[in-house]
DNA sequence: CGGCGTTTTGAGAGAGCTCAACATCGGTGG
DNA sequence: CCACCGATGTTGAGCTCTCTCAAAACGCCG
């Protein structure tokens, strides 16, 4: 769901550009908010200090991925943001945001619907990680990326295997096991789905 | 995230109650959306059916949680939804909930605050499920769960367990471990947090 | 051609799962 | 009041599966 698909152009046309080294902090937890981040490169993780000192990590996004949109609803932020490698970002502020949303109810409309849409999404990646077996959980994953009978893999395998919650070498030999039982071919940037498992 | 806390309660005085036997079907794939259902009791499980006749779970809904947020911008579902138990849903009328944002701003942004908030806890329970070891789960679950020192378990630790897609016995097993490491203390239905452990 | 990241395969170990037995707690009914 | 019953809680032992560490083939780009 990239921005320009539900953030009208006016409010993307104010975004500030920023850059961060690894370890630089975009927010603080308890810091103003000033609106919500769009990932252009790198990687950010958003996490909390417990009280014995430790950093505990909440999410981690990579680049395409927005946060803080909860920013828009609260006048501080909940956890820390930190650059773990080298990345750019976008800040749409906050009150350029709200008062599109305010002004056009159809593009306050595309944000929530977004928002919903990506609620049902990570839903769904949850449900995946419920499933312990390596075979069953790329099954799952083929299950419901195959457009017809075909999966476009978009990034690398080992992109794709984290993504999974699996290892690289667990993610090869699982394919290699699905392609010698018969059930998937592989071609280069994509994986065609064979015939049914016999249950 | 109660019903009651976002939802107008215009909208919450017309919503329509019905029962589910084990089994039964909510709504299906393709058909005419009404609306957001809250399930009161039991369980509902969201799905797919792929080419090959297998049903693919993309959620499980327990009692308490709201399904198909996002059929208030769609026309038809998309996905079916079965009672894997007895349950007892509410339907929030699509018509009347979409008057409620029209009419009154602020329940349009409530509903949006609220997905908001609730794609930032998917992503911490997915970064949760991340952590391979069972006693830093745990921890995690600890550290973000503590009020003070404190964390007041609801429901049973088999629910535990499930939602931190661990077996019961596995549970059990950490928590033992990190009682008798001296890092928490246990007392019916809390947890105690004791030390920080040493890295 | 040389270097770097991805893909692939091998071997071993550790951790959680499975199966199983038993304890504990609450509620129910005689 | 107590015996019974089901669900939760607890511990034990073995096994399977994935992770980890290692090494090598492959593909791409300068």
């Amino acid at each position: 769901m990239p921005v320009k698909d539900w953030l009208p152009a006016a409010v993307r046309a104010v975004a500030v550009s920023g850059k961060l080294k690894s370890g630089e902090t975009l927010f603080r937890l308890g810091g103003k908010t000033e609106g919500l981040y769009e990932v252009v490169a790198g990687r950010i993780r958003l996490s909390r200090t417990d009280r014995s000192g430790h950093e505990v990590i909440l999410y981690v996004a990579a680049a395409g991925e927005t946060i803080a949109e909860a920013s828009l609803y609260s006048s501080t932020y909940h956890c820390d943001a930190i650059a773990s490698t080298d990345a750019q970002v976008r800040l749409y502020p906050k009150h350029a945001v709200l008062a599109a949303f305010e002004k056009d109810a159809k593009a306050a409309q595309a944000f929530t619907a977004m928002l919903a849409r990506q609620v049902m999404n990570l839903r769904t990646r949850i449900e995946q990680r419920n499933i312990r077996s390596a075979r069953e959980r790329v099954r799952h994953f083929l299950s419901l990326s195959a457009d017809g009978r075909t999966v476009t893999l978009t990034g690398t395998l080992k992109d794709l295997a984290a993504e999974l919650g699996l290892t690289h070498e667990a993610l090869y030999r699982t394919l290699a096991a699905l392609e010698r039982a018969g059930e998937i071919r592989r071609g280069r940037g994509k994986i065609v789905l064979l015939r049914a498992r016999s249950l």
